[in-house]
DNA sequence: GTCAAGTATGAATACGTAATCATTCGCTGT
DNA sequence: ACAGCGAATGATTACGTATTCATACTTGAC
């Protein structure tokens, strides 16, 4: 240790002085401080980590598409800064390079894992419960019981939308998923047919294939071409809605006058005046808290204990997509030619 | 070495097993992975970074809000996954939390770390030469000489986005520009500027004060209260642009009927019906495959060597927004009452 | 002045691996 | 048969830290 023989002390001392400061006398951490300063010494994380058994690290699994994705994990990599760890980010394509992901991930001893795909295997999941690292699945609500999860309570928001639509006096309703086979999409339609159930009103459902635009832009061919419209359009995802209002637009179809719309996550574009979807906002800064807290206690957490499960509820924010009695377009009827004076702002 | 033992060899064979394992006799091969996969052995990559003295982990700093950044990141990790490497990632709100960051990331011996932001002081960034990783700048051009960088050719990118609008005959431009600070915002006004110039026509710049939505929104404002509207509004980021195309509905204006909008960026959404904006399409990938082997060289680079610096062009995307003699907008001026039968599909 | 108690520090060890050096063994050529 | 050689493996060491145990030194009370 070239710091200890620069301030004349053992490399006992100098780890002592950034570890437990409060042990070490000020006039030697004074000197050992000078010394580090001048030869340009910081800890080293890595051997720290091989001693200590914990690497202040905390991994994230989320796939690589997708504007909620990026959202979460911005949200992750915030509230780990804020407690001092460091975020190791694995974004998967394709399911199947998840596998391979996750073998990468338990070479480092990562303190905790956030497993952020509604789509990984139940079987997978319960194989990573052996290593002794403490994983958290987001967003994944049929991974309850098996193992912590973190997650927005779908059913319940979804039944917020849809009370929403059976108050604004829709009985028929069409309810657009993202993947069928994602534990999300289910409960969300869940929420939605009980719901809309209960007032007498249908509610089907169709496929769009992805939680992307694309997916959506699709969607609204299918939606187009039916003899007759539904009353509202539930999407299973915002990204998919935004999609699906655009494509409906191909037709001739806009909401809120011709059928009303909703989305589901409460994606910042969703507040954007383009679109202003009503939908279900998640407390995204909330959820991920939650989920780092319970992956950052590390291997140091009560293990006989039922694995705890987080279900936040998100908000209702109401746009012009399910606006009754108001113009379909906040646009002005009269628009001005080129080097006209200014327009008198509309609203406000 | 519980495998060792259980395979009946010496650690350091077992070691070999997973490094080198050509030069370990198959019989004794097999022996070490059966007992590695019976005793759920998988290797320590914390120790082994320590006695290797590289972590196989790149870093990436990276400002914490905007579409643009959550995309780069995504291309970063897949670029890391895709050769083996693993990604530590620290977003940052505010610009004084990247001191602290940087000091976190030295304890990590990573080996490399991508600077992603175009206002880190460039003190900054030669106090971190100093500690032997090599790091590159992503997206800030003024970092070119100090450090190695990557980066879009802003200004030609910026210049061919003018060309487009001079060859449409606007003759007075308004520069949307987001952080007047920024050096992609000065690279990317100044290839306007001088394209614009040289074909006769005027470029006034106007600051956002941000890349985003809101602040493109805010300044649509200021826009609509001119006297006279220009022929086109560049703006600085596609986001920003978005803003500033639903700010300036507020008021009346459309693209391409009453002026011409271009972004820069080529952000997914750009393609999005909804807006369909013209744009300069950043090569993402290929960028963060650069900045990727960059970093990625780790210490064993050429240090006396001239700090090299990649310039990628990028590619222009016509959107509607600058599309000239065409219906303001796809939406048929005729709306189905609900019920209706299917609209025949417009376009196509 | 002596002993107990407390405080500050040093010596030594272990974390799990990679790499070097040494050793053993089987094989070939003469 | 014996030297020589290559292949396979074992013993050992070092990476940089945290921690335990031991030790020197300081302080206070009787």
């Amino acid at each position: 240790m070239d710091v200890a023989a620069a301030a004349g002390v053992s490399q006992a001392t100098v780890a002592r002085c950034f570890t437990t400061p409060e042990v070490v006398a000020p006039a030697t951490r004074q000197r050992i401080e000078a010394a580090a300063d001048q030869l340009g010494y910081v800890p080293n994380a890595i051997a720290r980590s091989l001693k200590s058994q914990r690497t202040n690290i905390v991994g994230a699994v989320v796939p690589a598409v997708g504007e909620y994705w990026q959202n979460v994990v911005t949200c992750f990599s915030r509230c780990l800064t804020a407690r001092g760890r460091q975020l190791l980010l694995f974004s998967f394509l394709d399911q199947a390079d998840v596998d391979e992901t996750l073998e990468a991930v338990a070479q480092y001893r990562l303190d905790g894992l956030i497993l952020a795909s509604a789509t990984i295997a139940e079987a997978q999941l319960s194989r990573m419960t052996q290593t002794g690292l403490s994983l958290v699945a987001f967003n994944h609500p049929d991974a309850t019981g098996i193992v912590p999860s973190v997650t927005v309570d779908n059913e319940a928001g979804s039944a917020e939308l849809a009370r929403h639509l059976a108050d604004l006096g829709c009985t028929r309703v069409l309810y657009v998923g993202g993947v069928a086979a994602a534990s999300t999409d289910r409960a969300r339609f869940r929420g939605a047919a009980r719901t809309l159930a209960s007032s007498g009103a249908t509610c089907n459902y169709m496929e769009a294939g992805a939680f992307t635009y694309e997916a959506g832009y699709k969607a609204a061919d299918r939606v187009g071409q039916l003899d007759r419209l539904p009353h509202a359009i539930m999407v299973g995802g915002d990204e998919v809605a935004f999609g699906m209002i655009d494509g409906l637009r191909q037709y001739g179809i806009t909401a809120p006058t011709d059928l009303l719309i909703t989305g589901f996550d409460g994606l910042p574009q969703a507040s954007w005046a383009g679109y202003d979807l009503t939908t279900l906002v998640q407390p995204a800064e909330q959820l991920a808290e939650h989920a780092v807290e319970l992956a950052a206690r590390g291997a140091d957490a009560p293990s006989n204990v039922v694995t705890p499960s987080v279900v936040v509820a998100g908000t209702l924010r109401r746009g012009r997509t399910t606006r009754r009695g108001e113009e379909p377009s906040t646009r002005p009827q009269s628009r001005p030619g080129r080097g006209c004076g200014a327009q008198p702002r509309a609203g406000h």
